[in-house]
DNA sequence: GACCCAGTAAACAATC
DNA sequence: TGATTGTTTACTGGGT
């Protein structure tokens, strides 16, 4: 925009015509390349400018003088670029005759207005990824702009141009502006001087390149040589503009597609699209969860951070949007891919919430919940108000919550029975009523990777793993907030038992591991343990588990629920009440 | 590339 | 006898 008319600015420059204009027209980010070619334009108008005034200065400017009056574009651009520390305004005053001289400052100053809006627009959008050269550079740019300033509000002392107070204060306020934003984006890179965006893993990162570089000092060494401004350099800036470009024409296609697919997902077809509008994550939590709500029965509608892809800004998408609605390639007979990786199973996805918050839109879009088999199983089983399930009630749950398993029974159902048999937090119980399946959560907790216990690194990175760092701090804090409201509920929360201990005991990545003591009434669950069940016949043999442990897996289940907890584990915990899922 | 994990398919046995 | 349940193995693919 701003710089796609700075560069139209430029193309009027009779010199131009190496394409660099239109390169920085593509440019939208990458602001090492948007300053490298202001730089080449600077520097090519510098070049134009010294061939102007030697044009100028060998008498061709009594003839040409009227059409460059008539014509003030006639002026060369690269003339308004000229930096004053080169030529003084008596020079001016004499090599140009005043209208000239006119033209040229009202070029001079369009122009600068539009480079001071694209460097304001570089630093706002780049400047924590410049490199201290670049930054360096821009801070000259802008130096120069406000000479050029000073310059021209001399001249309009002197009376040699009309005064324009508009384009002037504009201009003023926009270098203040830059100067400013320049002043934070520089100490900013100062604090993240150790990493540079073409760096990494020990290796230069410039497209085709990998060298291998030992240390920053080296890499910067290495840049300077081997990736100096020079046309090589120039042509792979250019390559590299066209791949962001079709990149970013492709993710507007996607998320039009997207866009198109959601809104087909969440209305009746006979009815109004009330959903014209893409959800965004910006919203507050609590908006998204009284929007969930608010969902007439029935009515799906979309994963609530499926939405997040829809915008188009550059926040990093939800693990869970984009899972949710991810068709895995490998899915090769039946259609009915893999849930979800372990990544994502693991770290990112609070089961309880997204299936409270999106219950309707899986229960009648035929979208593959973004959880693996074992959490939508302990899940299902940890609901039920026994927390104990025959295999039949569990296949009826996947069915009732899942429009996604109403079809292809045979494969999602021999994968339920697998994944029974094969994990040992699922815990065979035959009772009078014959054999239901239970959840051993300490073995659940066991097969899941270190949790977010000391390390406020670790934290910090399992944190942005959730995705959460894409949503704003509103979201976040309505997490929060959610989980504090469970938490000081008195009506949702026992006094400190065993159970409720083990509310918080479990990994934040899956929050129905905070439900298994809230029923499907909304409140604590007076049900009984499985293992108070403890009529048990017969329990999954598990030899390894018994050499590890001597006792039964069943009966460590409950005991190990009161287990103390560091505190660590439980600052991270997301806690939403089961009646959230009805 | 090794390893782990998850999903899928399938064979098989036990049980209903 | 057929369906269901449960176990196990093999394979594939993604992620680390």
């Amino acid at each position: 925009m701003m710089v796609e008319s700075a560069s139209e600015t430029i193309r009027t420059a009779p010199s131009n015509q190496n394409g660099v204009s239109s390169l920085s027209s593509q440019s939208d980010g990458g602001g090492g390349r948007e300053v490298d070619l202001l730089h080449l334009q600077q520097q090519q108008a510098l070049q134009a400018a010294r061939q102007f005034l030697l044009q100028q200065a060998s008498g061709l400017n009594s003839p040409g003088s009227t059409e460059i009056k008539q014509s003030p574009v006639q002026v060369p651009v690269s003339m308004a670029m000229m930096s004053p520390q080169m030529i003084t305004p008596q020079q001016m005053q004499q090599i140009l005759s005043p209208p000239q001289l006119q033209a040229l400052l009202q070029q001079q100053q369009a122009l600068m207005l539009q480079q001071v809006k694209c460097a304001h627009i570089l630093t706002h959008t780049c400047a924590s990824q410049l490199g201290s050269k670049q930054l360096a550079f821009q801070q000259q740019l802008i130096q120069m702009q406000q000479l050029q300033q000073q310059h021209i509000l001399n001249l309009q002392r002197q009376g040699l141009v009309p005064l324009q107070p508009t384009a002037t204060m504009q201009s003023l306020q926009l270098i203040k502006e830059t100067n400013f934003i320049f002043c934070v984006a520089f100490h900013s890179h100062e604090e993240h001087a150790s990493s540079h965006p073409l760096y990494g893993h020990g290796e230069c990162k410039w497209p085709g390149c990998e060298a291998l570089c030992e240390d920053m000092g080296q890499f910067i060494k290495h840049l300077n040589n081997e990736h100096a401004l020079d046309d090589r350099s120039t042509a792979q800036c250019r390559v590299q503009m066209q791949v962001v470009q079709q990149l970013e024409i492709q993710l507007a296609k996607e998320s039009e597609r997207l866009q198109a697919m959601m809104t087909h997902l969440h209305m009746r077809p006979s009815e109004p699209k009330p959903f014209n509008q893409p959800l965004n994550l910006a919203s507050s939590g609590s908006l998204l969860k009284r929007e969930c709500d608010a969902y007439p029965e029935g009515l799906p509608h979309p994963p609530t951070s499926a939405a997040t892809p829809i915008t188009p800004l550059r926040q990093g998408p939800s693990v869970i949007s984009s899972s949710s609605l991810h068709t895995h390639s490998h899915s090769h007979t039946h259609g009915v891919g893999p849930i979800r990786r372990r990544n994502s199973d693991k770290y990112c996805t609070p089961i309880a919430s997204e299936l409270a918050q999106n219950c309707e839109f899986y229960k009648n879009a035929d979208v593959r919940p973004p959880f693996t088999y074992a959490s939508l199983i302990r899940h299902a089983i940890l609901e039920s108000p026994d927390r104990q399930l025959t295999l039949n009630e569990i296949y009826n749950w996947f069915t009732r919550k899942f429009a996604y398993f109403r079809r292809n029974t045979a494969t999602w159902k021999n994968a339920v029975r697998h994944n029974l048999s094969l994990h040992k937090c699922f815990v065979r119980v035959e009772n009078v009523k014959g054999a239901v399946w239970t959840v051993d959560e300490v073995e659940y907790q066991k097969r899941r990777p270190p949790k977010m216990t000391g390390s406020p690194t670790l934290v910090k990175n399992m944190i942005s793993g959730l995705g959460f760092g894409s949503l704003n701090a509103s979201y976040q804090a309505a997490l929060a907030e959610s989980s504090l409201s469970l938490l000081n509920n008195p009506h949702l929360m026992s006094p400190p038992t065993a159970a409720s201990l083990n509310m918080l005991h479990v990994g934040h990545d899956d929050v129905s591991s905070t439900v298994e003591q809230v029923n499907s009434n909304g409140s604590c669950s007076p049900t009984l343990s499985p293992q108070q069940y403890s009529h048990a016949v017969h329990v999954k043999e598990e030899p390894t588990e018994l050499e590890e442990d001597s006792r039964p897996v069943s009966l460590l289940a409950n005991v190990t629920h009161s287990l103390p907890l560091p505190s660590d584990e439980r600052d991270l915990e997301e806690d939403l009440p089961m009646e959230e899922l009805e």
